[in-house]
DNA sequence: CTGAAAGCGCTAACAG
DNA sequence: CTGTTAGCGCTTTCAG
């Protein structure tokens, strides 16, 4: 039978004070009377009293909570993004809202908005969609936005990006210089933003390098390993093969590294993201790697910098990358 | 310049009608004249007018928002129930609220009573402290809780639990029953419930057998590969190697592979919790494999049937666990 | 079918 | 140092 809650008013009420009083003590206000607040304290205790953050945030019209709204939770990328985000909220004394749009424009549409009505301080948002435009409103009453991983559309806010095309000239730089000429390229769709930047970054690298790209060699299925698996074995399997490949996402890479084991064959691999148990890998492999958690910390930190007031032009943020080594299982 | 957001007050001003008018609109109450919803809906695209969740809630006193508490936010595991419980939620017309405590019980109690103090509709929670009873007034006052993963003390409440014991137990048989009386025993924390629920597990398999489990050749420090790798690779260079290994948890199981392909030796793994790229081990490995999502699904459902008011004794829920075969890369 | 008035639980003004 | 009075933006009586 769930009583109801006690307000302020009871506890005021029990303590034979006044509602004000009440709301001096629970928000710390240094100047009362020391019995006063002993008593206070005695009746929130007697009643289990809880302090309805609703009603306080109506009156104060922010809401001590921001939204993160990513483009697709069950993946591990976002997830360790969503914990540091947390992460920097909770210093903040902030809460995190979280939601993903499964990749969906109309979802990322409807659940940003609703994020907005329940009046986050601040949105930092992955876009899915084409254009972030229904968000220019909301930007304008005060509700800062950041996109992360990529850019919004059509409006302008802060965004804090991967540096993918750097990333992606090192990686196939390194492959080039170790002589390849025949590198094959496993990317996902070419539609998702990182990949399209990545895509650049390896033309600019074949570009400085003078070598030409050998289209059919580019495959873009790669959502996950099997696809990314499949592609290379057919490639490995022709008459001209790839000596070395460019895996643009992790499934990609894992998927590859099969293909290559399974056909006996040396090839030499770079692979884009880094992953949990990389150590893995059967043999030495190049891994563009970075700091996942770094790129929520950096967006959060942004987002309440603007919650905080700052009014400088927005800025496109870069989180640089660096090529390591990973794998090699033998070597452990 | 953040201009003043407009309320329904400016909406009814702008429209001409009463305030009840347009709150009824955007209630989608049927018995309204159409002209007047045509006019309201006008002004409120004209204004930009955006309903205010708080202030409504306020009314309702709950939130079409959930919590969820869990322990580890940068651990897979949790990510992957995160994003299960959030679907759930979705189809429900609710919002998550995501926390993680750290492993920390003040944490957890803080985060915990904050969430209840915006007025969830329910809580998931794993718990990490060792008492829960801080809870008793909010679930009486009507938050349901739900326990995810590890059940809650000093309180009583539904909770969801993986079938430890049982998916221990059965692959701890599997290698006794492949004649193996020498295993290797990787554990994490046994204050850890999971890991305790484990071990009670592959004793019960021990007895049935009639083996005698070497105390010796158990180990308690498996918090992520490493130290399992080299608590394995010791126990390999001893006198009397054990000829398999039964790994808690899947970062046990990779050091353990590090550690046996090491040493070059032949010892058959069977180890807890699936990972997203097992497919990667270099040789065959039982698994231990259960439903992540399933497990963050089940939570969820349960916490709605209560929040609709199901007053049905609480329950323990046992997720079960099936013993797979993953790795073996040169099968790819 | 529509509107005026009251109030959800709290905090910000302003007195006392 | 304490209390009274409004009112945050909305929904819910209850009349019209």
């Amino acid at each position: 039978m769930p009583r109801d809650r006690p307000t302020m008013i009871d506890v005021a009420a029990d303590a034979g004070v006044s509602l004000k009083t009440v709301s001096r003590v629970i928000n710390n206000v240094p100047t009362v009377d020391p019995a006063l607040v002993e008593r206070v304290y005695a009746s929130i205790e007697k009643l289990g009293f809880r302090r309805n953050a609703l009603a306080a945030s109506l009156r104060a019209g922010s809401t001590d909570t921001i939204g993160l709204l990513t483009a697709d939770l069950s993946n591990a990328f976002y997830t360790q993004v969503a914990a540091a985000v947390s992460q920097v909220a909770i210093t903040h004394g902030y809460q995190v809202i979280m939601a993903s749009s499964e990749e969906e424009a109309e979802l990322e549409r409807r659940l940003a908005l609703d994020l907005c009505q329940r009046r986050v301080g601040g949105l930092i948002v992955v876009p899915s969609g084409p254009d972030q435009s229904y968000l220019a409103a909301e930007a304008h009453m005060g509700t800062p936005i950041v996109f992360l991983d990529r850019p919004g559309s059509a409006i302008d806010a802060d965004a804090v990006l991967l540096d993918n095309r750097g990333g992606a000239a090192d990686g196939v730089r390194a492959l080039l210089a170790a002589g390849h000429t025949r590198v094959a390229m496993l990317f996902d769709d070419l539609a998702i933003f990182t990949m399209a930047e990545r895509l650049a970054g390896v033309r600019e690298a074949f570009a400085d390098a003078g070598v030409t790209l050998d289209e059919r060699l580019l495959d873009t299925g790669s959502h996950s390993p099997d696809p990314a698996r499949h592609a290379l074995a057919s490639m490995l399997a022709s008459a001209t093969p790839p000596t070395a490949v460019f895996c643009a996402n992790n499934r990609a890479t894992v998927g590859a590294v099969q293909a290559i084991v399974a056909a006996g064959a040396e090839v030499e691999v770079v692979g884009f993201d880094d992953f949990e148990f990389s150590a893995l890998l059967p043999f030495e492999v190049g891994i563009v790697a970075y700091d996942t958690a770094g790129l929520g910390t950096v967006a959060a930190e942004t987002l309440f910098t603007r919650m905080a007031g700052d009014t400088a032009p927005t800025a496109q943020r870069l989180v640089p990358t660096r090529l390591e080594r990973r794998g090699g299982l033998r070597v452990a």
